[in-house]
DNA sequence: CCACGGCATTGACCTTGGTCAACCGGCCCT
DNA sequence: AGGGCCGGTTGACCAAGGTCAATGCCGTGG
């Protein structure tokens, strides 16, 4: 495993490796393989053994379960520069996924084996404190989606993920460019494409946004706010 | 803090203390509190300041999350032997509680204060082993929460928390008796009380179960598993 | 003993978002 | 250039479950 030295700065990048001791991290990457997927290729699936986890390098990977008639329910979109399937490790004997993986754009990642990374945790603490801190991230994120799941409308969610593809500091008229598919996009929020389409096309009616293509310009952000109820400003 | 020796093996019910060193635990035992509530008594709401997670010994307490409009979605109801808001502490500076905790029977439980858990973590392998045990369960948990909620519709996910209620190993006519009242149950299943007992109706219709108050006997375990894609046995 | 309040049930009706189908436009491939 | 495919859009229709309101059923307390 020849491996160039930037490799332990991209880690970094993660929570989970981002105050790990130097050496520790230096043994990871001496253990971890690299993956490259073409969009579509499937990482693992859902009640398979789970035997690594992964750093994401470039691209993204969609977490999704399927229902039994073959529905998709994406759970996360996984970004460069994240790990997932972290927890696995930690589910008993013989942990298994809880969800598919699977590319939805060209992706190269590092797998890092469970075995080794468990023996690592036993040595160093910043690495427990990192997966903690991971974790519990993660957690939060999953209570929020399952309040807006159930307490929340189709239009909200879509306003709320809008609103959430804005940089924080921005001021003028905020651009989104859609980083997937509308129909990834909609999986992500648990609605049909076609309600998708009808949501935009109403905003679009309203003069709240303007579409073309996969780039939607917000042409009144506070209206948007409004209606999820967040208070102006910021 | 005087506090009786079955305080440890008590403690131990949970993952989070399950194999922790006996010192570290007294430790803990030493620093912990007492809490009584009433049913219907707020133990935190959400987005207050987290400064300690609990250790639930008798009653229940439900987790929830309120909308705008004042409805209610339970995430979660804890049951005797559960710690919960333990994942707060990793939540960065500060941490706030994410939920709203409120007990719905006369409950008893354990204060924990953060700081002195987060200093034992420090020393304690077996301490962060648990806590991280303990998240990936619950992140589990709500994956597979979100997935029901998602790609099932409410008979399924009634038909699925009634078998969930049937102890492991009962082979004879099962009895499910509901600990708390139907609407709380409804509001964990994200329906209406309206059609929680709608659908009840219908499967007794159908005597796949019979229904005496909150007393519920299921008539044909095979009928129900079958609803919601079971394979047969188990 | 009766009155009240909370929980549960039932009925009538309505709304949201899903389903099915047609259609459009861009892109790739031959 | 033509054909086919994929993603997205739009329309017509449908159904699951929510809403609103009336009613019943205790259990508690005056």
């Amino acid at each position: 495993m020849n491996r160039p030295p930037e490799a332990a700065s991209e880690l970094r990048r993660a929570y989970l490796f981002a105050d790990m001791a130097d050496q520790h991290l230096a043994a990871l990457i001496q253990g971890m393989h690299d993956i490259h997927l073409n969009t579509g290729d499937t990482l693992f699936r859902h009640s398979q053994p789970a035997e690594r986890f992964f750093f994401l390098r470039d691209g993204m990977v969609k977490l999704f379960r399927l229902s039994p008639e073959g529905d998709e329910k994406i759970i996360e979109i996984m970004q460069p520069g994240q790990t997932f399937a972290e927890a696995v490790m930690f589910m008993g004997t013989q942990g298994r996924y809880p969800v598919n993986a699977e590319a939805v754009s060209e992706s190269r990642l590092y797998a890092i084996e469970q075995k080794a990374f468990l023996n690592l945790l036993r040595e160093s603490h910043e690495a427990s404190f990192g997966l903690l801190a991971s974790l519990s991230r993660r957690l939060h994120m999953l209570v929020n989606q399952i309040e807006s799941l159930t307490l929340q409308n189709a239009t909200y969610r879509l306003v709320a993920y809008l609103l959430e593809q804005i940089p924080r500091d921005v001021k003028t008229s905020p651009e989104v460019q859609l980083t997937t598919p509308k129909g990834v996009i909609a999986s992500r929020l648990a609605i049909q494409p076609e309600t998708l389409s009808r949501i935009l096309a109403k905003l679009r009616q309203r003069e709240l946004i303007e579409v073309h293509g996969n780039h939607i310009t917000v042409r009144n952000v506070q209206a948007l706010r409004d209606l999820v109820h967040l208070p102006p400003q910021d």
